[in-house]
RNA sequence: GCGCCUGUAGCUCAGUUGGAUAGAGUGUUGGCCUCCGGAGCCAAAGGUCACAGGUUCGAAUCCUGUCAGGCGCGCCA
């Protein structure tokens, strides 16, 4: 409806060039939006004020030529000027008919737009490190990606998602020798277990399905692991450890545990998202780039520009020539690759594929990274704003009106499996969609998990089981549903009903807000919208009571409500229960 | 010290890329079911948009500076 109005203005904006009103070399972009007082109308613009200048004429003038430049159309009513120089449009009934009887049309595709233009996404998100299960910080990446590839489709872009699995380099050697000294343990030595390895129980289960399938063929002295002279807390030694765990084992038996280790951690993280209602197009295996050496062929590229050179031994990549506080070490005075060496392939991949957008979501203790990430794509001729990273900040918990207290490091973190258990997917996929990424989040688990009217997503989903419940209603008395189709929405004239019908009208508008700006944020604010409208229509008036024709096509709009919540609810990855 | 994010009602947060009288939820106060689900609705009260300048028809929004909080500044990822 807004794209047709917009249409009309432009040809009047069109008329006026041909009459030399407007120069006719001046660009236009005729933009309505939706007033907040209804006095405004239901959509307004400000072309008159922005182009006044051009113009030479005082705004007011210039909004009365268009005006009068104006095809008719039978959408509109009427249109006014109105302060200096805004031109608001009421809309006529026909309009409001118009979009209910399309949301009822396109059903689930309701909202769908062409924002996107088929435009080829590749959305990476998550991408944990499989060393722990998630915690409720990747769980805000999951909910944020997982909802913004939704929205994105449903805008008209052609969506990937990734998840791009840490499967090679330190912390790999590190995880295979944590779970292998847990594993010497079940075999009843006694290894000491440096701090800085991995601390969590789970270890013990990967050691432990280890060691009941292999026995004691991994057994050996710890005396040849521990690096003689060293200290057993620093990274050096740890490092030195991994080698020498490394040497002892052989490759087949380093394999073995760091295989184990992945096979189970990463299942199990796919399976903790699958039931977030979380799931990935692909799963990317960093240790591919080295196999297809695809790592090597990348940073060979890198050393053909100006853009690497050598010292201390190591291989530079030259950051500073893009914003970076400092240059970056690519490959290590050891001959060991950084993170950024394969990340570089990485990303360089995902353009090789075709891709030509590609957002990366990101915990924001990584930012200081996206320079030299842009840095090298750019480097390798690449556009540096078809890479585009979303921040999400981390998650603070309450519980009780008290801060719940995680670190990492000790292991001691609440889970995203604990929190799902704890308050629901439903309320927690909400909780995290409320907030745009880069907001911190205060969680109240209290709250999330409250099943009163506290608790923001009942609302909404109660209004979408209200609905379902006037339609059970209507069947119990026998109403024919049937006769609903085709019902004649002009008899909608309750000031309610217009509000609804008009909150209704906005959903297209809202998911392409959310996918242009990465924002699906919106959405959640919205649905609240189109529920509050729904509860005070449903308060005021009664539904199935009314005459026959009016009663048809009252059940319609709310049938429209329900459909709308639906669509929104699923795009945020929440259920729309029939009851509750 | 430098960089990024944030600062809006008692609390938690929106604010449609610069628009008209800054809005929700929650909390407080007061109303609303003989009736389709009260997990609901309506109303009142609550503001120096952190602060100071600047840009213009017009600023919570853009620019500069200051203050406060968070995060980052490795040949870790």
């Amino acid at each position: 409806m807004k794209q047709q109005i917009i249409e009309l203005f432009e040809q009047a904006v069109g008329v006026l060039k041909e009459e030399g009103v407007i120069p006719r070399r001046q660009r236009v972009q005729v933009r309505f939006d939706h007033p907040r007082q209804k006095s405004h109308g239901d959509l307004a613009t400000n072309v008159a004020l922005s182009l006044a200048k051009a113009a030479g004429l005082q705004p007011r003038e210039l909004a009365q030529r268009l005006i009068d430049s104006l095809g008719r159309s039978p959408y509109v009513r009427r249109v006014e000027i109105a302060g200096p120089g805004f031109i608001n449009v009421f809309l006529s009934s026909l309009s409001q008919s118009q979009i209910l009887q399309q949301i009822l049309d396109r059903g689930d595709n309701f909202g769908r737009c062409d924002v996107g233009h088929g435009e080829k996404v590749l959305i990476e998100f998550v991408s944990a490190n499989p060393t722990g299960p998630l915690h409720v910080g990747h769980g805000r990446g999951a909910a944020y990606g997982d909802t913004l590839a939704r929205v994105m489709r449903f805008a008209g872009y052609t969506v990937n998602t990734e998840y791009y699995v840490n499967d090679a380099g330190r912390q790999m050697d590190i995880l295979a020798l944590s779970v292998w000294l847990r594993y010497l343990e079940l075999c009843g030595e006694e290894p000491t277990f440096p701090p800085n390895c991995y601390q969590g129980d789970y270890i013990w289960d990967i050691a432990a399905t280890v060691h009941r399938e292999d026995g004691k063929k991994h057994l050996y002295p710890m005396a040849d692991v521990i690096a003689a002279g060293t200290s057993p807390h620093s990274e050096k030694a740890l490092d030195a450890m991994t080698a020498d765990f490394k040497s002892t084992l052989g490759e087949d038996g380093y394999k073995r545990f760091l295989q184990a280790a992945l096979d189970i951690l990463v299942d199990d993280i796919r399976s903790d998202l699958r039931e977030f209602r979380v799931e990935f197009d692909r799963w990317f295996s960093e240790r591919s780039l080295y196999d297809s050496n695809k790592v090597n062929l990348t940073i060979n590229k890198l050393r053909q520009t100006d853009y690497m050179y050598e010292r201390d031994g190591a291989l530079w990549f030259r950051a500073t020539s893009f914003g970076d506080e400092k240059d970056r070490v690519v490959v290590r005075e050891s001959g060991a690759p950084t993170y950024l060496a394969s990340d570089i392939a990485y990303h360089q991949d995902k353009f090789d594929r075709g891709f030509t957008k590609l957002i990366d979501v990101w915990g924001a203790d990584h930012h200081g990274y996206i320079d030299r990430v842009k840095g090298t794509l750019a480097a390798l001729g690449n556009n540096p704003d078809d890479f585009i990273v979303a921040l999400v900040q981390f998650a603070t918990l309450y519980r009780g009106g008290e801060k719940v207290s995680m670190s990492t490091r000790g292991g001691e973190f609440v889970t995203l499996r604990e929190l799902r258990q704890e308050v629901g997917t439903d309320a927690a996929r909400f909780f995290y969609a409320q907030r745009k990424p880069e907001q911190h989040l205060d969680f109240d688990l209290d709250l999330a998990k409250s099943q009163s009217t506290d608790n923001p997503v009942y609302y909404v989903q109660y209004a979408h089981a209200r609905v379902c419940s006037v339609f059970r209603q209507a069947k119990q008395r026998k109403i024919k549903l049937e006769d609903d189709i085709g019902s004649d929405f002009g008899l909608l004239k309750e000031e309610a009903e217009k509000e609804l019908a008009n909150t209704l009208a906005k959903f297209p508008d809202i998911i392409a807000t959310a996918a242009r700006n990465l924002e699906p944020h919106h959405i959640v604010y919205y649905l609240r919208d189109v529920a509050n409208k729904l509860h005070t229509y449903y308060n005021a008036h009664n539904i199935l009571a009314s005459e026959s024709s009016l009663r048809s096509a009252r059940l319609n709009l709310i049938r429209a409500t329900k459909q709308v919540i639906a669509n929104g609810l699923d795009l945020i990855g929440v259920g729309a229960p029939e009851r509750m």
